[in-house]
DNA sequence: CGGGAGATTGACTGATCTCAACCCGGGTGG
DNA sequence: CCACCCGGGTTGAGATCAGTCAATCTCCCG
């Protein structure tokens, strides 16, 4: 982990256009700690562990990362992703307890750490932004539910497709029609929640039936239609 | 559904002492429109359903209700009960979506209404009660990333062992040891992600090995701790 | 007494997990 | 340069948990 200084000038402008730091006033701005520069992950770096004590947000500049929790026999549930503008840790921040999740760089990551005491003092004078982080806490609440029934309810062939569509949606095709995001066979396991030969078997099938191309870990989608009606999903 | 106007005294009360709004100042208080009293509902009526749109807090006076989300295949998935004190509701109302779970009454409710644009008024005006509700928010998101971890990972035996004991610290037993809340097969089904049949088998299985004793649809637990070990919880 | 909802049981099926073997490519140390 | 090792990926065989279907039972109610 090392810090840079580089990127200072645009660091207040992204926390105030890309961030549920949106309806800051200037003077509110002005006593967030970035002079330093945000901090710097490499892939494979742990952020914050479950059971840990954080005591502040940590706001994604650049990179991706996981989010996951590590259950009783060890095996990862990856509960969702941070992309640049959104927020880890926040939960706990609020409610003052331990991490109750793990997050664990997937790509090369700027981050940039607001402390607690901080937030909570937004919260208390500035209603806007208490709306906004209220909203963002209640869009993951909504999220989750959603997947909980899904998990619940749905085959791992399902979820598969669905997972492979969300990470469409959320992280967008190259110009050559390939996932951005670049995962290995057990961490799409760990988000469908099911073994990584399942994960194996279900993508070979996918790959028979012209759904997708396979690529290493490059996954290069041919049909979102049909996905999308493999996944059974609302919309 | 019909309104009431006993119980108006302590109507006030109730919301200072037992919800999140405990710490409204009493001018704000005033503006709650409680004067007819709580609505009451009867046991299986609806008071909102999945997709139509609410626009306030619902918050349970008395009785027990589920909320739930009706999958793909018309199989409802139970979310969370709420019990006195408890606030249904209010992610639609921050986010302004349409209801994301339909709330039916398992045991004979009075419930409160607030309209949202009081709410918005108190979360940008009075940063305690702000703090609240976003740990309120933050409190569900944990119980819910938990439980889409467990569902994820656990078997339908861990799951239903969990499920009551959760039931035990929610709703606490009587004098003789019975849950005090009385689910059906299928909702016990509901909440753990089964089948019907399924719950059935293990709750049976679970009499044979004297965990509980089952008296139609009471539930007496005998052993809690060896629950506690098949469930595989962290706590 | 007939009807219906919920509970129970049995038989069967099949999706998914587990275990084990094997492959492949990259990196490392001798 | 080569042998090896290791992490990930793949494949196959077998075991099994849990879902489905269907029949039956038990209440309770009108």
């Amino acid at each position: 982990m090392i810090k840079q200084n580089n990127d200072l000038i645009d660091l207040k402008d992204f926390l105030v256009t890309k961030t549920v730091f949106k309806h800051l006033i200037p003077s509110e701005l002005e006593t967030i700690p970035i002079e330093d520069g945000p901090l710097i992950y490499k892939r494979n770096e742990i952020i914050y562990e479950e059971g840990g004590r954080i005591n502040g947000f940590y706001c994604l500049v650049r990179g991706i990362i996981k989010i996951y929790k590590t259950g009783f026999d060890g095996k990862d549930q990856i509960i969702r992703f941070a992309k640049p503008g959104d927020i880890m840790g926040f939960r706990s921040t609020i409610t003052g307890e331990l991490a109750c999740t793990t997050t664990k760089v997937i790509e090369d990551a700027a981050i940039c750490y607001i402390p607690g005491e901080l937030v909570k003092s937004f919260v208390k004078s500035n209603g806007d932004f208490a709306m906004d982080l209220l909203g963002l806490a209640c869009q993951e609440l909504g999220e989750s539910n959603d997947y909980l029934t899904d998990i619940a309810q749905k085959s791992v062939r399902e979820r598969l497709a669905e997972v492979i569509i969300h990470l469409k949606w959320t992280f967008n095709l190259d110009n050559d029609n390939f996932l951005q995001i670049s995962l290995t066979r057990e961490e799409l396991a760990n988000i469908v929640g099911t073994a990584t030969e399942s994960v194996i078997r279900l993508l070979s099938e996918f790959r028979q039936d012209k759904l997708i191309e396979l690529h290493g870990r490059r996954i290069k989608i041919l049909d979102e239609a049909k996905l999308i009606k493999i996944s059974n999903m609302h919309y």
